[in-house]
DNA sequence: TAGTGGTCTAGACCACGAC
DNA sequence: TCGTGGTCTAGACCACTAC
């Protein structure tokens, strides 16, 4: 169980936040979206350009790679991940069956103690969403998810959970995230509540699911939304400049 | 696609077999048993034992966590992870729900090329288990696997099956593969196949997610048996002496 | 035959944990 | 405080790609 503790700290504390190297500069100006998806990121070119040896852009590249927001080649070099709405259903179907595994787990093990935490979480990204506080809102939702997951998970499922949803963030960041959807989130979270507070892995793992493939419906729509008007306004202006 | 292509190759010619760096060394001597589970792995000792500097033992470290033979801790250095029935139970509960999506999303693109190739690895499968050829029947085994989760799988989930797989093959070596098993898989693939060829994607499903959890059964089985055995022999000898 | 990716060396430095 | 992990530097070398 410290175990468990222990990835969760380190994905919360260390891999994201902390460390001031320049993991994390380079991670921003990608979801930032400074870096167009698609673009070849050389080892020599970011060096210079973060003013740092090669060594740590080595393992920079490393690490995005496993975030999966760059994508890199042997012997071929790096680039930022170019995301369509294919690689996006991919992703959240992948994502829709472990969570639900997660979530099933989590309701054969949650306790009365576990129940009233993500009550007080759950309570908490009402608030933000009352206070329409979109940022926090996300940010409370990830714990809430978070919590769920680590009442069960091995580290390698915490892990693949963890490691997805930076590039989730990016992605509602830079399409927008549909004010309609909070009710259905809402609502969501509330019956699976419920089904731990019962301790019912059926009813988890079902409503679980669908939850995020809800997501996935709306993340979709969101990014064919976006392409539509890009194109419309300015049809083959989707090419933006590398550094 | 190429980009699947690539990431498969990456898997099976750079990350495991290729590099004649230490990492490899490090992970036999993990799963060869040389390093029993639990025992710390200080860089220094590693360094110097590897004849190499600690950079390179660093990355190794970096990238067995990643494969889930090692766990590491921030600032307090890495341990061979060590495994239990629970941590494999878990971890094979996991894997079945991603196979099984993965199955299911292959059914419904496999053509007949596909199976008529799958049918080809098969056969090679059956025809290492008649000459009673162990080794060879697990790499036919992974490559049939590998093969359907290509067809659909992003990197992200194909890269997740792979980091499995070496823990997985050492477990299955440690332990032993019990013979009566062969019969149940060669079984489950057929009808796999037949599933795929029909583009019955909840029938692929369904088995695939059946077969995974039936090896788990097999594997928590023989890991009690080799635990009982032990005891019985020489109670409390379960440890061994590091490097 | 460049150019570049990938790896390694041999040191240095800081941060954190154990004593 | 001392040991250790974690990171960085500045250069070297080999392998592979592209030309």
């Amino acid at each position: 169980m410290s175990n468990l503790r222990i990835v969760f700290d380190q994905i919360l504390g260390n891999t994201v936040s902390k460390q001031p190297g320049i993991t994390s500069k380079l991670r921003d100006d990608i979801i930032s979206g400074a870096l167009p998806f698609g673009s070849r990121l050389t080892i020599n070119q970011l060096s210079t350009h973060y003013a740092t040896s090669h060594m740590p852009v080595r393992e920079a590249l490393r690490q995005l790679t496993g975030e999966g927001v760059v994508e890199s080649e042997p012997n071929r070099g790096a680039r930022v991940r170019s995301i369509d709405t294919d690689f996006v259903t991919e992703l959240l179907d992948l994502r829709a069956s472990i969570e639900a595994l997660l979530a099933r787990q989590a309701a054969l093990v949650a306790t009365r103690a576990d129940v009233l935490q993500l009550e007080i979480i759950e309570s908490r990204y009402e608030g933000c969403v009352d206070a329409d506080n979109h940022e926090s809102a996300l940010k409370a939702n990830s714990e809430f998810h978070r919590y769920i997951y680590s009442l069960s998970g091995t580290s390698d499922a915490l892990g693949l959970v963890n490691r997805h949803w930076v590039v989730l963030a990016a992605l509602w960041k830079q399409y927008g995230y549909p004010r309609e959807r909070f009710s259905g989130v809402i609502n969501d979270h509330r019956q699976i509540i419920h089904a731990l507070s019962e301790n019912d892995g059926k009813a988890a793992e079902m409503i679980m699911g669908a939850h995020v493939i809800k997501s996935r419906q709306y993340l979709v729509q969101q990014m064919l939304n976006a392409a539509s008007q890009c194109s419309a306004e300015a049809p083959g202006a989707t090419i933006r400049v590398a550094i």
